[in-house]
DNA sequence: GTCGTTCTGCGAATGATTATCACTAGGCGT
DNA sequence: ACGCCTAGTGATAATCATTCGCAGAACGAC
């Protein structure tokens, strides 16, 4: 039924992917560019929403809106979920573990009577290397 | 040197807010003409990017990316910063608290060397009215 | 009322994302 | 290796929420 084909596009993205990092669609359309591969904006687009479907790249909404990708273990176990304390300032981004979130959450979530629940955590700071660099 | 003024349509827009509920930017807007006030969108945009700055109003990003603003005590005080559990079907939203939350947030900051930490929480599924809606 | 600012309205501009659609190329059966 | 069917691609147009730019309107202190 779903077909899923392996093309030089996509095995260029997923290669791009591999070396970590946040970048936006058309971050990652750039870096393919760079490396010589002639892709389409579009491709990379759809090739992200793909692959962040399927669980194998994960998303984060900057402040001005934009959609940042990266490549993220595949979503095989359930070790695929978990969240970021990100740098406002260069965007790295460290995966960090809030110990007891889950059980949390769907604690909150029986008490309201809610089903389906889905949550987002999403931490922003300053990283110890711009906060240095704003020294002047 | 930063003067406000409170004009019609700062306060239409105020008076609007007042009745709760999260709505678009669009949303209020429409809500406004219907009562009869003459407000331009933009002027919309402008009033709820201010209140929300000033911590009148707080937002959330739904997933298709637009943003919805909801009236929310003034910000002098503690109280003033809380979460939501929102219906991804009919919006309403529910505020609760996250016990221990904010400093499980600080400890994570510290620990990885970050500054000016900012959270956010979303947390997103079935209300009960709409579950049981659901059931045909 | 007068005046310096700030605010508003409008439409045009932006910018990320999506839709279109003719064309290319996986990849399975032979 | 050959061909066909269909998913994938790419250039571009379209969407859509949000922002800009600027001329004129409206605060509010004097
Ligand atoms: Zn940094
Ligand atoms: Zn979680
Ligand atoms: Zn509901
Ligand atoms: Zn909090």
């Amino acid at each position: 039924m779903t077909a899923t084909r392996m093309t030089r596009q996509r095995a260029a993205l997923l290669d791009a992917l591999r070396d970590g990092g946040f970048r936006s669609a058309q971050g990652w359309h750039e870096r393919l560019r760079a490396d010589g591969s002639t892709v389409g904006l579009a491709t990379v687009y759809r090739g992200l929403q793909a692959l962040s479907e399927s669980g194998e790249v994960d998303t984060v909404v900057t402040d001005s809106g934009e959609t940042l990708y990266r490549h993220c273990g595949p979503g095989e176990d359930e070790h695929g979920h978990h969240h970021h304390l990100r740098c406002r300032e260069c965007g790295r981004a460290v995966d960090i573990d809030v110990p007891g979130f889950e059980t949390i959450v769907a604690e909150l979530a029986s008490h309201h009577g809610y089903r389906d629940i889905s949550h987002t955590i999403e931490l922003s700071g300053v990283c110890p290397e711009c906060a240095a660099a704003a020294r002047d």
